[in-house]
Order: C-alpha cells, then structure tokens, then sequence
DNA sequence: CTAGCTGCAAAGCGTTTGCACGATG
DNA sequence: CATCGTGCAAACGCTTTGCAGCTAG
C-alpha cells in the first residue's frame, strides 16, 4: 500500500474527505525533506493545481495537525513551519545571534519528555523541537569581548 | 541600588541611551509577575503616559532581548509574549487540546541544557522553554475513546 | 553638537473568516 | 442529497518600517 493510500484512509477513519486538494498538499509534505511554510507548500501545489488557495493549505494542514500526521514549529520569526511527522524524530538549535540551524538527535529531548510525563502527566509533542540559544561561533565571538 | 538604577546602567554600559519610555516599560515589565504581550505592555505604559507607541514598544524589547533581560516566547498562535528574566527559571506545558498552561521547574531543562552544550557546543536560551502537548486530562479523554 | 530614540502613519506579513458554489461519501 | 470542503475576497492582528523632529550623553 503506498503511502498516500494510507494517509487517505486515515482521512477517511477520522471522518474527512479525501479531496485532491488534500492528497496534493498531503504529498507535497510528505516527499518534502524538512520544513515547509504555508507558503511554500501553497506554491508547489500550485505549480500542478493552478486553482489551489492559501486558505485550503491552511485548512488541510490544520486536519493534518489534528491526525498527528503534521508537526508545526516556529522557528523565530512570525511564519510557522510544517513537518511530515517521520518515526525518526530530530529537533534544532537555532542562533538567536546569526540564525543558524543546526540538527540534533533526539536522545536527549525524548528522556526530558519521559521525565515530564512521569512527573507531570504532560504528554509532550517531541516530535519536533526548536531550541533557541547561542551557537558555538556566535558564543567564542562574545567571550572574547 | 534599586533594580531601575541597576537596568539603566546595563543599558547606558551597553551604548544604548536611557530614556523616559525605555524606563516605563522596563519598569512595566519587570513588575508584571509572568507573560505580558506586547500590546499589554503598551497599554499598561499608555495608562501612564499618553503618547507611548507602540512600536517603541517593539523596539525597547527588542534591545532588552539582546541584553538577556528580557525573554521572548511563543505560547502558540501569532501573538509573542515577554517575561523579565527572573534568577528562578520557569517554564510551560502548554495543552494543545485545552490549552491549559502549566508551570513547571528548571530541574528537566537545566539537564538538556548542560547536555547540549557539552555535545554541541550550543548554549541554549532555557530561561523560558514552552512545551507543546496534552494534559492529563485531555490525554485520558482520549485514551477513553 | 550628533548619534540615537521617539511618535506618527502607513505598510507588511502570515493567517483567518464569511460566503456561495461544488464535490464527496 | 446532505454534509463537508473549496476558492475567492476581504479582513484580521501582530509587527515592522520610513521619516521628521526631539533628546540624552
């Protein structure tokens, strides 16, 4: 079964409709390595579907968020980003100095996340993180002031 | 030294002029107990003194950012709320179902944080995580189904 | 004096909403 | 055929920007 049969069918068991608008912004994040905007996704979709609206990708991604199948996270700034969720998870450093990003495993945030639901009784989306910080250029540059 | 002496002179040490308005929103700020939005600010500072803009707002915060008094967190949505960085370190669980936010220690962060910086070399901004997910209650409603 | 800050006004951006039409199950 | 999703257009809220005048150092 392809992956966009299965994707439909949890659609479908949720009680949506599988439209075309959907399998089309659904396949976009799903063969999309990494992060997508609204806006990004809007426009690849639109490349094949001259039609397709902003407002549907929103919508859709809203449902795809609901089913767990879609991450969102803000990376700074005001735009969100969204991500396939993939059985491997990975997270970000992001500098708040220069804005780079860089990916880490997820060994540590998944035992933070244990610890949370064991204290707390918090299940933590940790999916995807996006931790903000100091990398290690913009940090040296700084204490050598 | 009262605190405002103290945060005007790592202002004027930092080249950054102290003015009128810079004082009222830090004061504003550092005397809020949690989050306030921007617009909160504003107001708050407005009530005072009529011609505040807010975009002095926007541009005082963004200069108390980069001096680390100041954190910058996303509760979910559009809207960017700010907290005076206090020595005791907080963060939140925020329930995406409910939306529910809870308060929580530094003990799980500070860990991840000394983690990362050892493997990385990235110094994580943890004054002020928040943690998307379901509450216990939202989790057991679910579970049920 | 002069670099930097302010208030004002306007625009920018990502996102959401109301509505009538169209498609799905 | 009833419900749900779509495209369009318009509005929304938060944030940023250009500019001319003002103020702190």
């Amino acid at each position: 079964m392809s992956c966009e049969a299965t994707t439909a069918e949890r659609l479908r068991q949720a009680g949506h409709k599988v439209t075309p608008q959907r399998m089309m912004i659904l396949t976009s994040l799903r063969h999309a390595d990494g992060h997508r905007s609204a806006v990004d996704i809007f426009e690849s979709v639109r490349a094949a579907y001259a039609y397709m609206d902003i407002s549907t990708v929103y919508r859709t991604l809203e449902v795809l968020k609901d089913l767990r199948m879609v991450s969102e996270t803000r990376m700074g700034g005001a735009e969100a980003t969204f991500e396939w969720i993939a059985p491997e998870r990975h997270h970000h450093l992001i500098c708040r100095k220069c804005n780079t990003v860089t990916e880490i495993g997820d060994v540590y945030l998944q035992q933070l996340g244990e610890q949370v639901e064991r204290a707390e009784g918090f299940r933590a989306d940790i999916d995807h993180f996006a931790i903000f910080g100091l990398c290690r250029l913009c940090l040296r540059r700084i204490e050598d002031d």
